[in-house]
DNA sequence: CTTTCTGCAAACGATTTGCAGCAGC
DNA sequence: GCTGCTGCAAATCGTTTGCAGAAAG
């Protein structure tokens, strides 16, 4: 964050050895639906990414989303609206939560405590008791974006 | 929990209470909804209530969960597949959380310490100067069931 | 008896996929 | 040049809805 340009170089040399790590190619609407994620510092929607970028075809983009989520590149994020959201993924932009708006599904970062954190780790013990094999978590908090107040 | 047949009968109080506030008939299918989703203990996906159920027509299913939810007895859960699940209105079994297979999208309840819960009230502030209004929050413990361990 | 609910089948809409032609390397 | 990627259009599939007959009160 102190020094944009140089992160923004650095996060498309880290997309581009994983999805080379993947055996994909770096084409020309991967690298517009990464920046795209990017610009947009939040979690999108296939038609807010379209919107963002009029050369993306719908049917490439959601192609693309999918398989730079098994590149590790992107994520997706549940909402609470029909649309399915996607984000870079956490290795790039570091462990974060979601404040989810339940009106119009838009979806903004948001950090938590270390503390908070930690008390997380503590209930995975009591979860794996349930015979769940726990390898992440999802916190978000729901409410009325500013917008839709 | 220590008396099951008391509870369950005051929960069907309950529902009939809020049915009718809702200007809503105690119909025979809405009542096998709630019993099943009772029963279960979980939040349940559409097929999974038709499997536990043969009597209920699908499209009735969903109508029902729908509106069960807009009486204040039900509540939409998302999990990590393309199903969205329906569990009790929290008001009816108490604040909880869940946790949720990644493989086939079970979910099953899940309690955390109080000093949890109290750290996440602290947030909200935090939450509400990014201009969102927030009211409530979700947090899952995300992995394999026992079964797709 | 009136109004709401039900079940069927058709409609919807987000997402996925087949395929012929184009682009990365 | 070979192989993977793109865009279009068609297919899929979870969910929603119109409507005529059945059930709640």
């Amino acid at each position: 964050m102190a020094h944009p340009d140089d992160d923004e170089s650095d996060l498309h040399a880290a997309v581009d050895i994983r999805l080379r790590a993947a055996g994909m190619r770096n084409s020309r609407s991967r690298q517009v639906v990464v920046d795209v994620l990017v610009r947009a510092g939040r979690p999108l929607s296939l038609p807010e990414i379209l919107d963002a970028d009029a050369e993306l075809a719908q049917s490439s983009a959601y192609r693309n989303l999918v398989e730079l989520v098994d590149a590790g590149v992107t994520r997706r994020v549940e909402s609470a609206d029909d649309h399915t959201r996607f984000e870079l993924h956490e290795s790039l932009t570091g462990h974060h939560h979601h404040l989810v708006c339940t009106s119009c599904g838009r979806v903004e970062d948001f950090d938590v405590p270390d503390d908070f954190e930690a008390g997380i780790d503590v209930m995975v013990d009591a979860a794996e008791s349930q015979g769940f094999r726990i390898d992440a978590h999802r916190f978000d908090l729901l409410g009325r974006c500013a917008r839709c107040s």
